[in-house]
DNA sequence: CTCGTCACTTCCGGTGAGCGGAAGCATAGT
DNA sequence: ACTATGCTTCCGCTCACCGGAAGTGACGAG
């Protein structure tokens, strides 16, 4: 596992090494040395050595004490400009559903087949999460992605419930036909629930945020613990309350995924 | 000024070539088209179009509906690991802070010359400011530019008083001899204040954050309203709580700059 | 202190990936 | 219909890139 994932591909241009440099760091935030990044690019050592180098030089990686590279402070900087006007609009007011609620909140976003979390708001009293933000969960598993799938064009949901369905947790739902009929409920309710189903001993509560050029552009996710599954309903206006001021606000979500790419694996 | 920027040097690498079409996306966040980025970098459009298009099928730029590009979410993604450690622990006491002071409270390092802000908390009710996460402001000019300058080493202070100081308001402290003596004070009182300097209409004050093995890593700001200013002292008590919180909670703050690259602007 | 090991850095000649001029397409405005 | 503008594709020449190999330096065992 630890090298199979890696030798995949030496990418034939100079663009696309530099790119597998960088995914490198996706997997994990493990700051790594010169000859684990050649490892896992497949690149030869003084391929690998010059192309970090004018890396780090730039600033896309820097070296902490050891000599080991990770992510550099110019890279977050230039990331922050993605869809960083949603961030400014929507944090003050997440900010304000998390001090009347007291609740981890969140916004996420679908990103082909899986929930992306864009910006969340939480205090030290915290509930165990498995989601942070720039991190991906599965769509069927989590109240923001039920309330994704749910409010989305048909079609993308025909894709999802197509592919085999990850379990997490015991509790996690993986039936097609049972989820095909809750996301209709989600759609009629107009909010979706997951208790347990991602990471256990957390429940949540999802909200759709539509965009004004119609379809839907985000969810807005409250966490709880376990024990209040039964009353996650009670912060609904709150959170509905806070899904419209956002829309109002944000006229179009640009961060929102163009689609997923069609299953072309073609043999 | 739109184009002296530009123009300035094809790079003679590849990875020169596609950092500098990133570098496009640094100055402003508008999305550019493929022409204006070809322009900007100085690259022949055919280079720019392939370059870009690479870009853009891994994820680190993508287009709008109106064919521009702007930065991409797998960027932002990969970004969200740098610091993500320091980030992931300070932003819930950040969160307290704001609860007890009801003020816009934020966190920032020093990355050569300037204040780089690492992330804030904020609500709807705000104060003008000229901060963002992921945006830089002068040392000179902010509450905690003056703590991260005060509480460095000395050849940090001289260099950065050595150059010319800008002014952002009418009443920016510039003159050296002045912002040296304000310094020793901040080192003896243990704290900065900076009313109007970089902004009309707002104050702030700030804390200095300590790294376990020693020498200042962070700066804990404070921002209020020009009314406010004489009454800052009084969020004192709350902001060294946390402060002394965040550095029990953080090793090391990984994200801090080595250094002043040193004016070695050699003719 | 010496030697071996390991990880990184530098060097350099052959070669194929990249460059960019130019031609081909769309789309929009007159 | 014609022009203008901006994007996309093509292709042969060439120069920047590749990677084997040698050099460096830090560490640790003997």
């Amino acid at each position: 596992m630890a090298d199979d994932a890696a030798r995949t591909t030496p990418p034939a241009s100079v663009t696309g090494r530099v790119l597998s440099i960088l995914s490198v760091f996706e997997q994990s935030l493990a700051p790594r040395s010169l000859t684990e990044i050649s490892a896992e690019t497949g690149l030869a050592l003084s391929t690998t050595h010059r192309l970090v180098g004018e890396l780090e030089e730039w600033g896309a990686l820097q070296r902490d004490p050891n000599g080991r590279y990770q992510i550099g402070l110019r890279l977050w900087e230039l990331g922050q400009h993605a869809g960083r006007q949603v961030r400014e609009i929507a944090r003050p007011l997440l900010q304000d559903l998390y001090s009347l609620t007291q609740r981890t909140v969140h916004i996420a976003i679908r990103e082909n087949s899986e929930a992306l979390y864009i910006d969340r708001v939480y205090g030290t009293r915290r509930v165990p999460q498995a989601s942070r933000v720039g991190g991906r969960l599965p769509l069927h598993a989590t109240a923001v992605g039920k309330v994704l799938l749910a409010f989305d064009e048909p079609w993308v949901c025909d894709a999802i419930l197509a592919q085999p369905l990850e379990s997490r947790t015991p509790h996690t739902h993986v039936d097609p036909v049972a989820l095909r009929k809750e996301l209709a409920l989600v759609v009629e309710r107009g909010y979706a629930i997951a208790v347990e189903e991602v990471r256990e001993g957390s429940a949540s509560i999802a909200v759709p945020i539509f965009q004004r050029t119609g379809g839907i552009g985000a969810a807005l996710g409250l966490v709880a613990e376990r024990g209040e599954a039964d009353s996650l309903e009670w912060h609904l206006p709150a959170m509905r309350g806070i899904a419209r001021r956002i829309e109002a606000s944000v006229g179009a979500f640009p961060l929102r995924s163009l689609g997923i790419r069609p299953t072309n694996a073609r043999p």
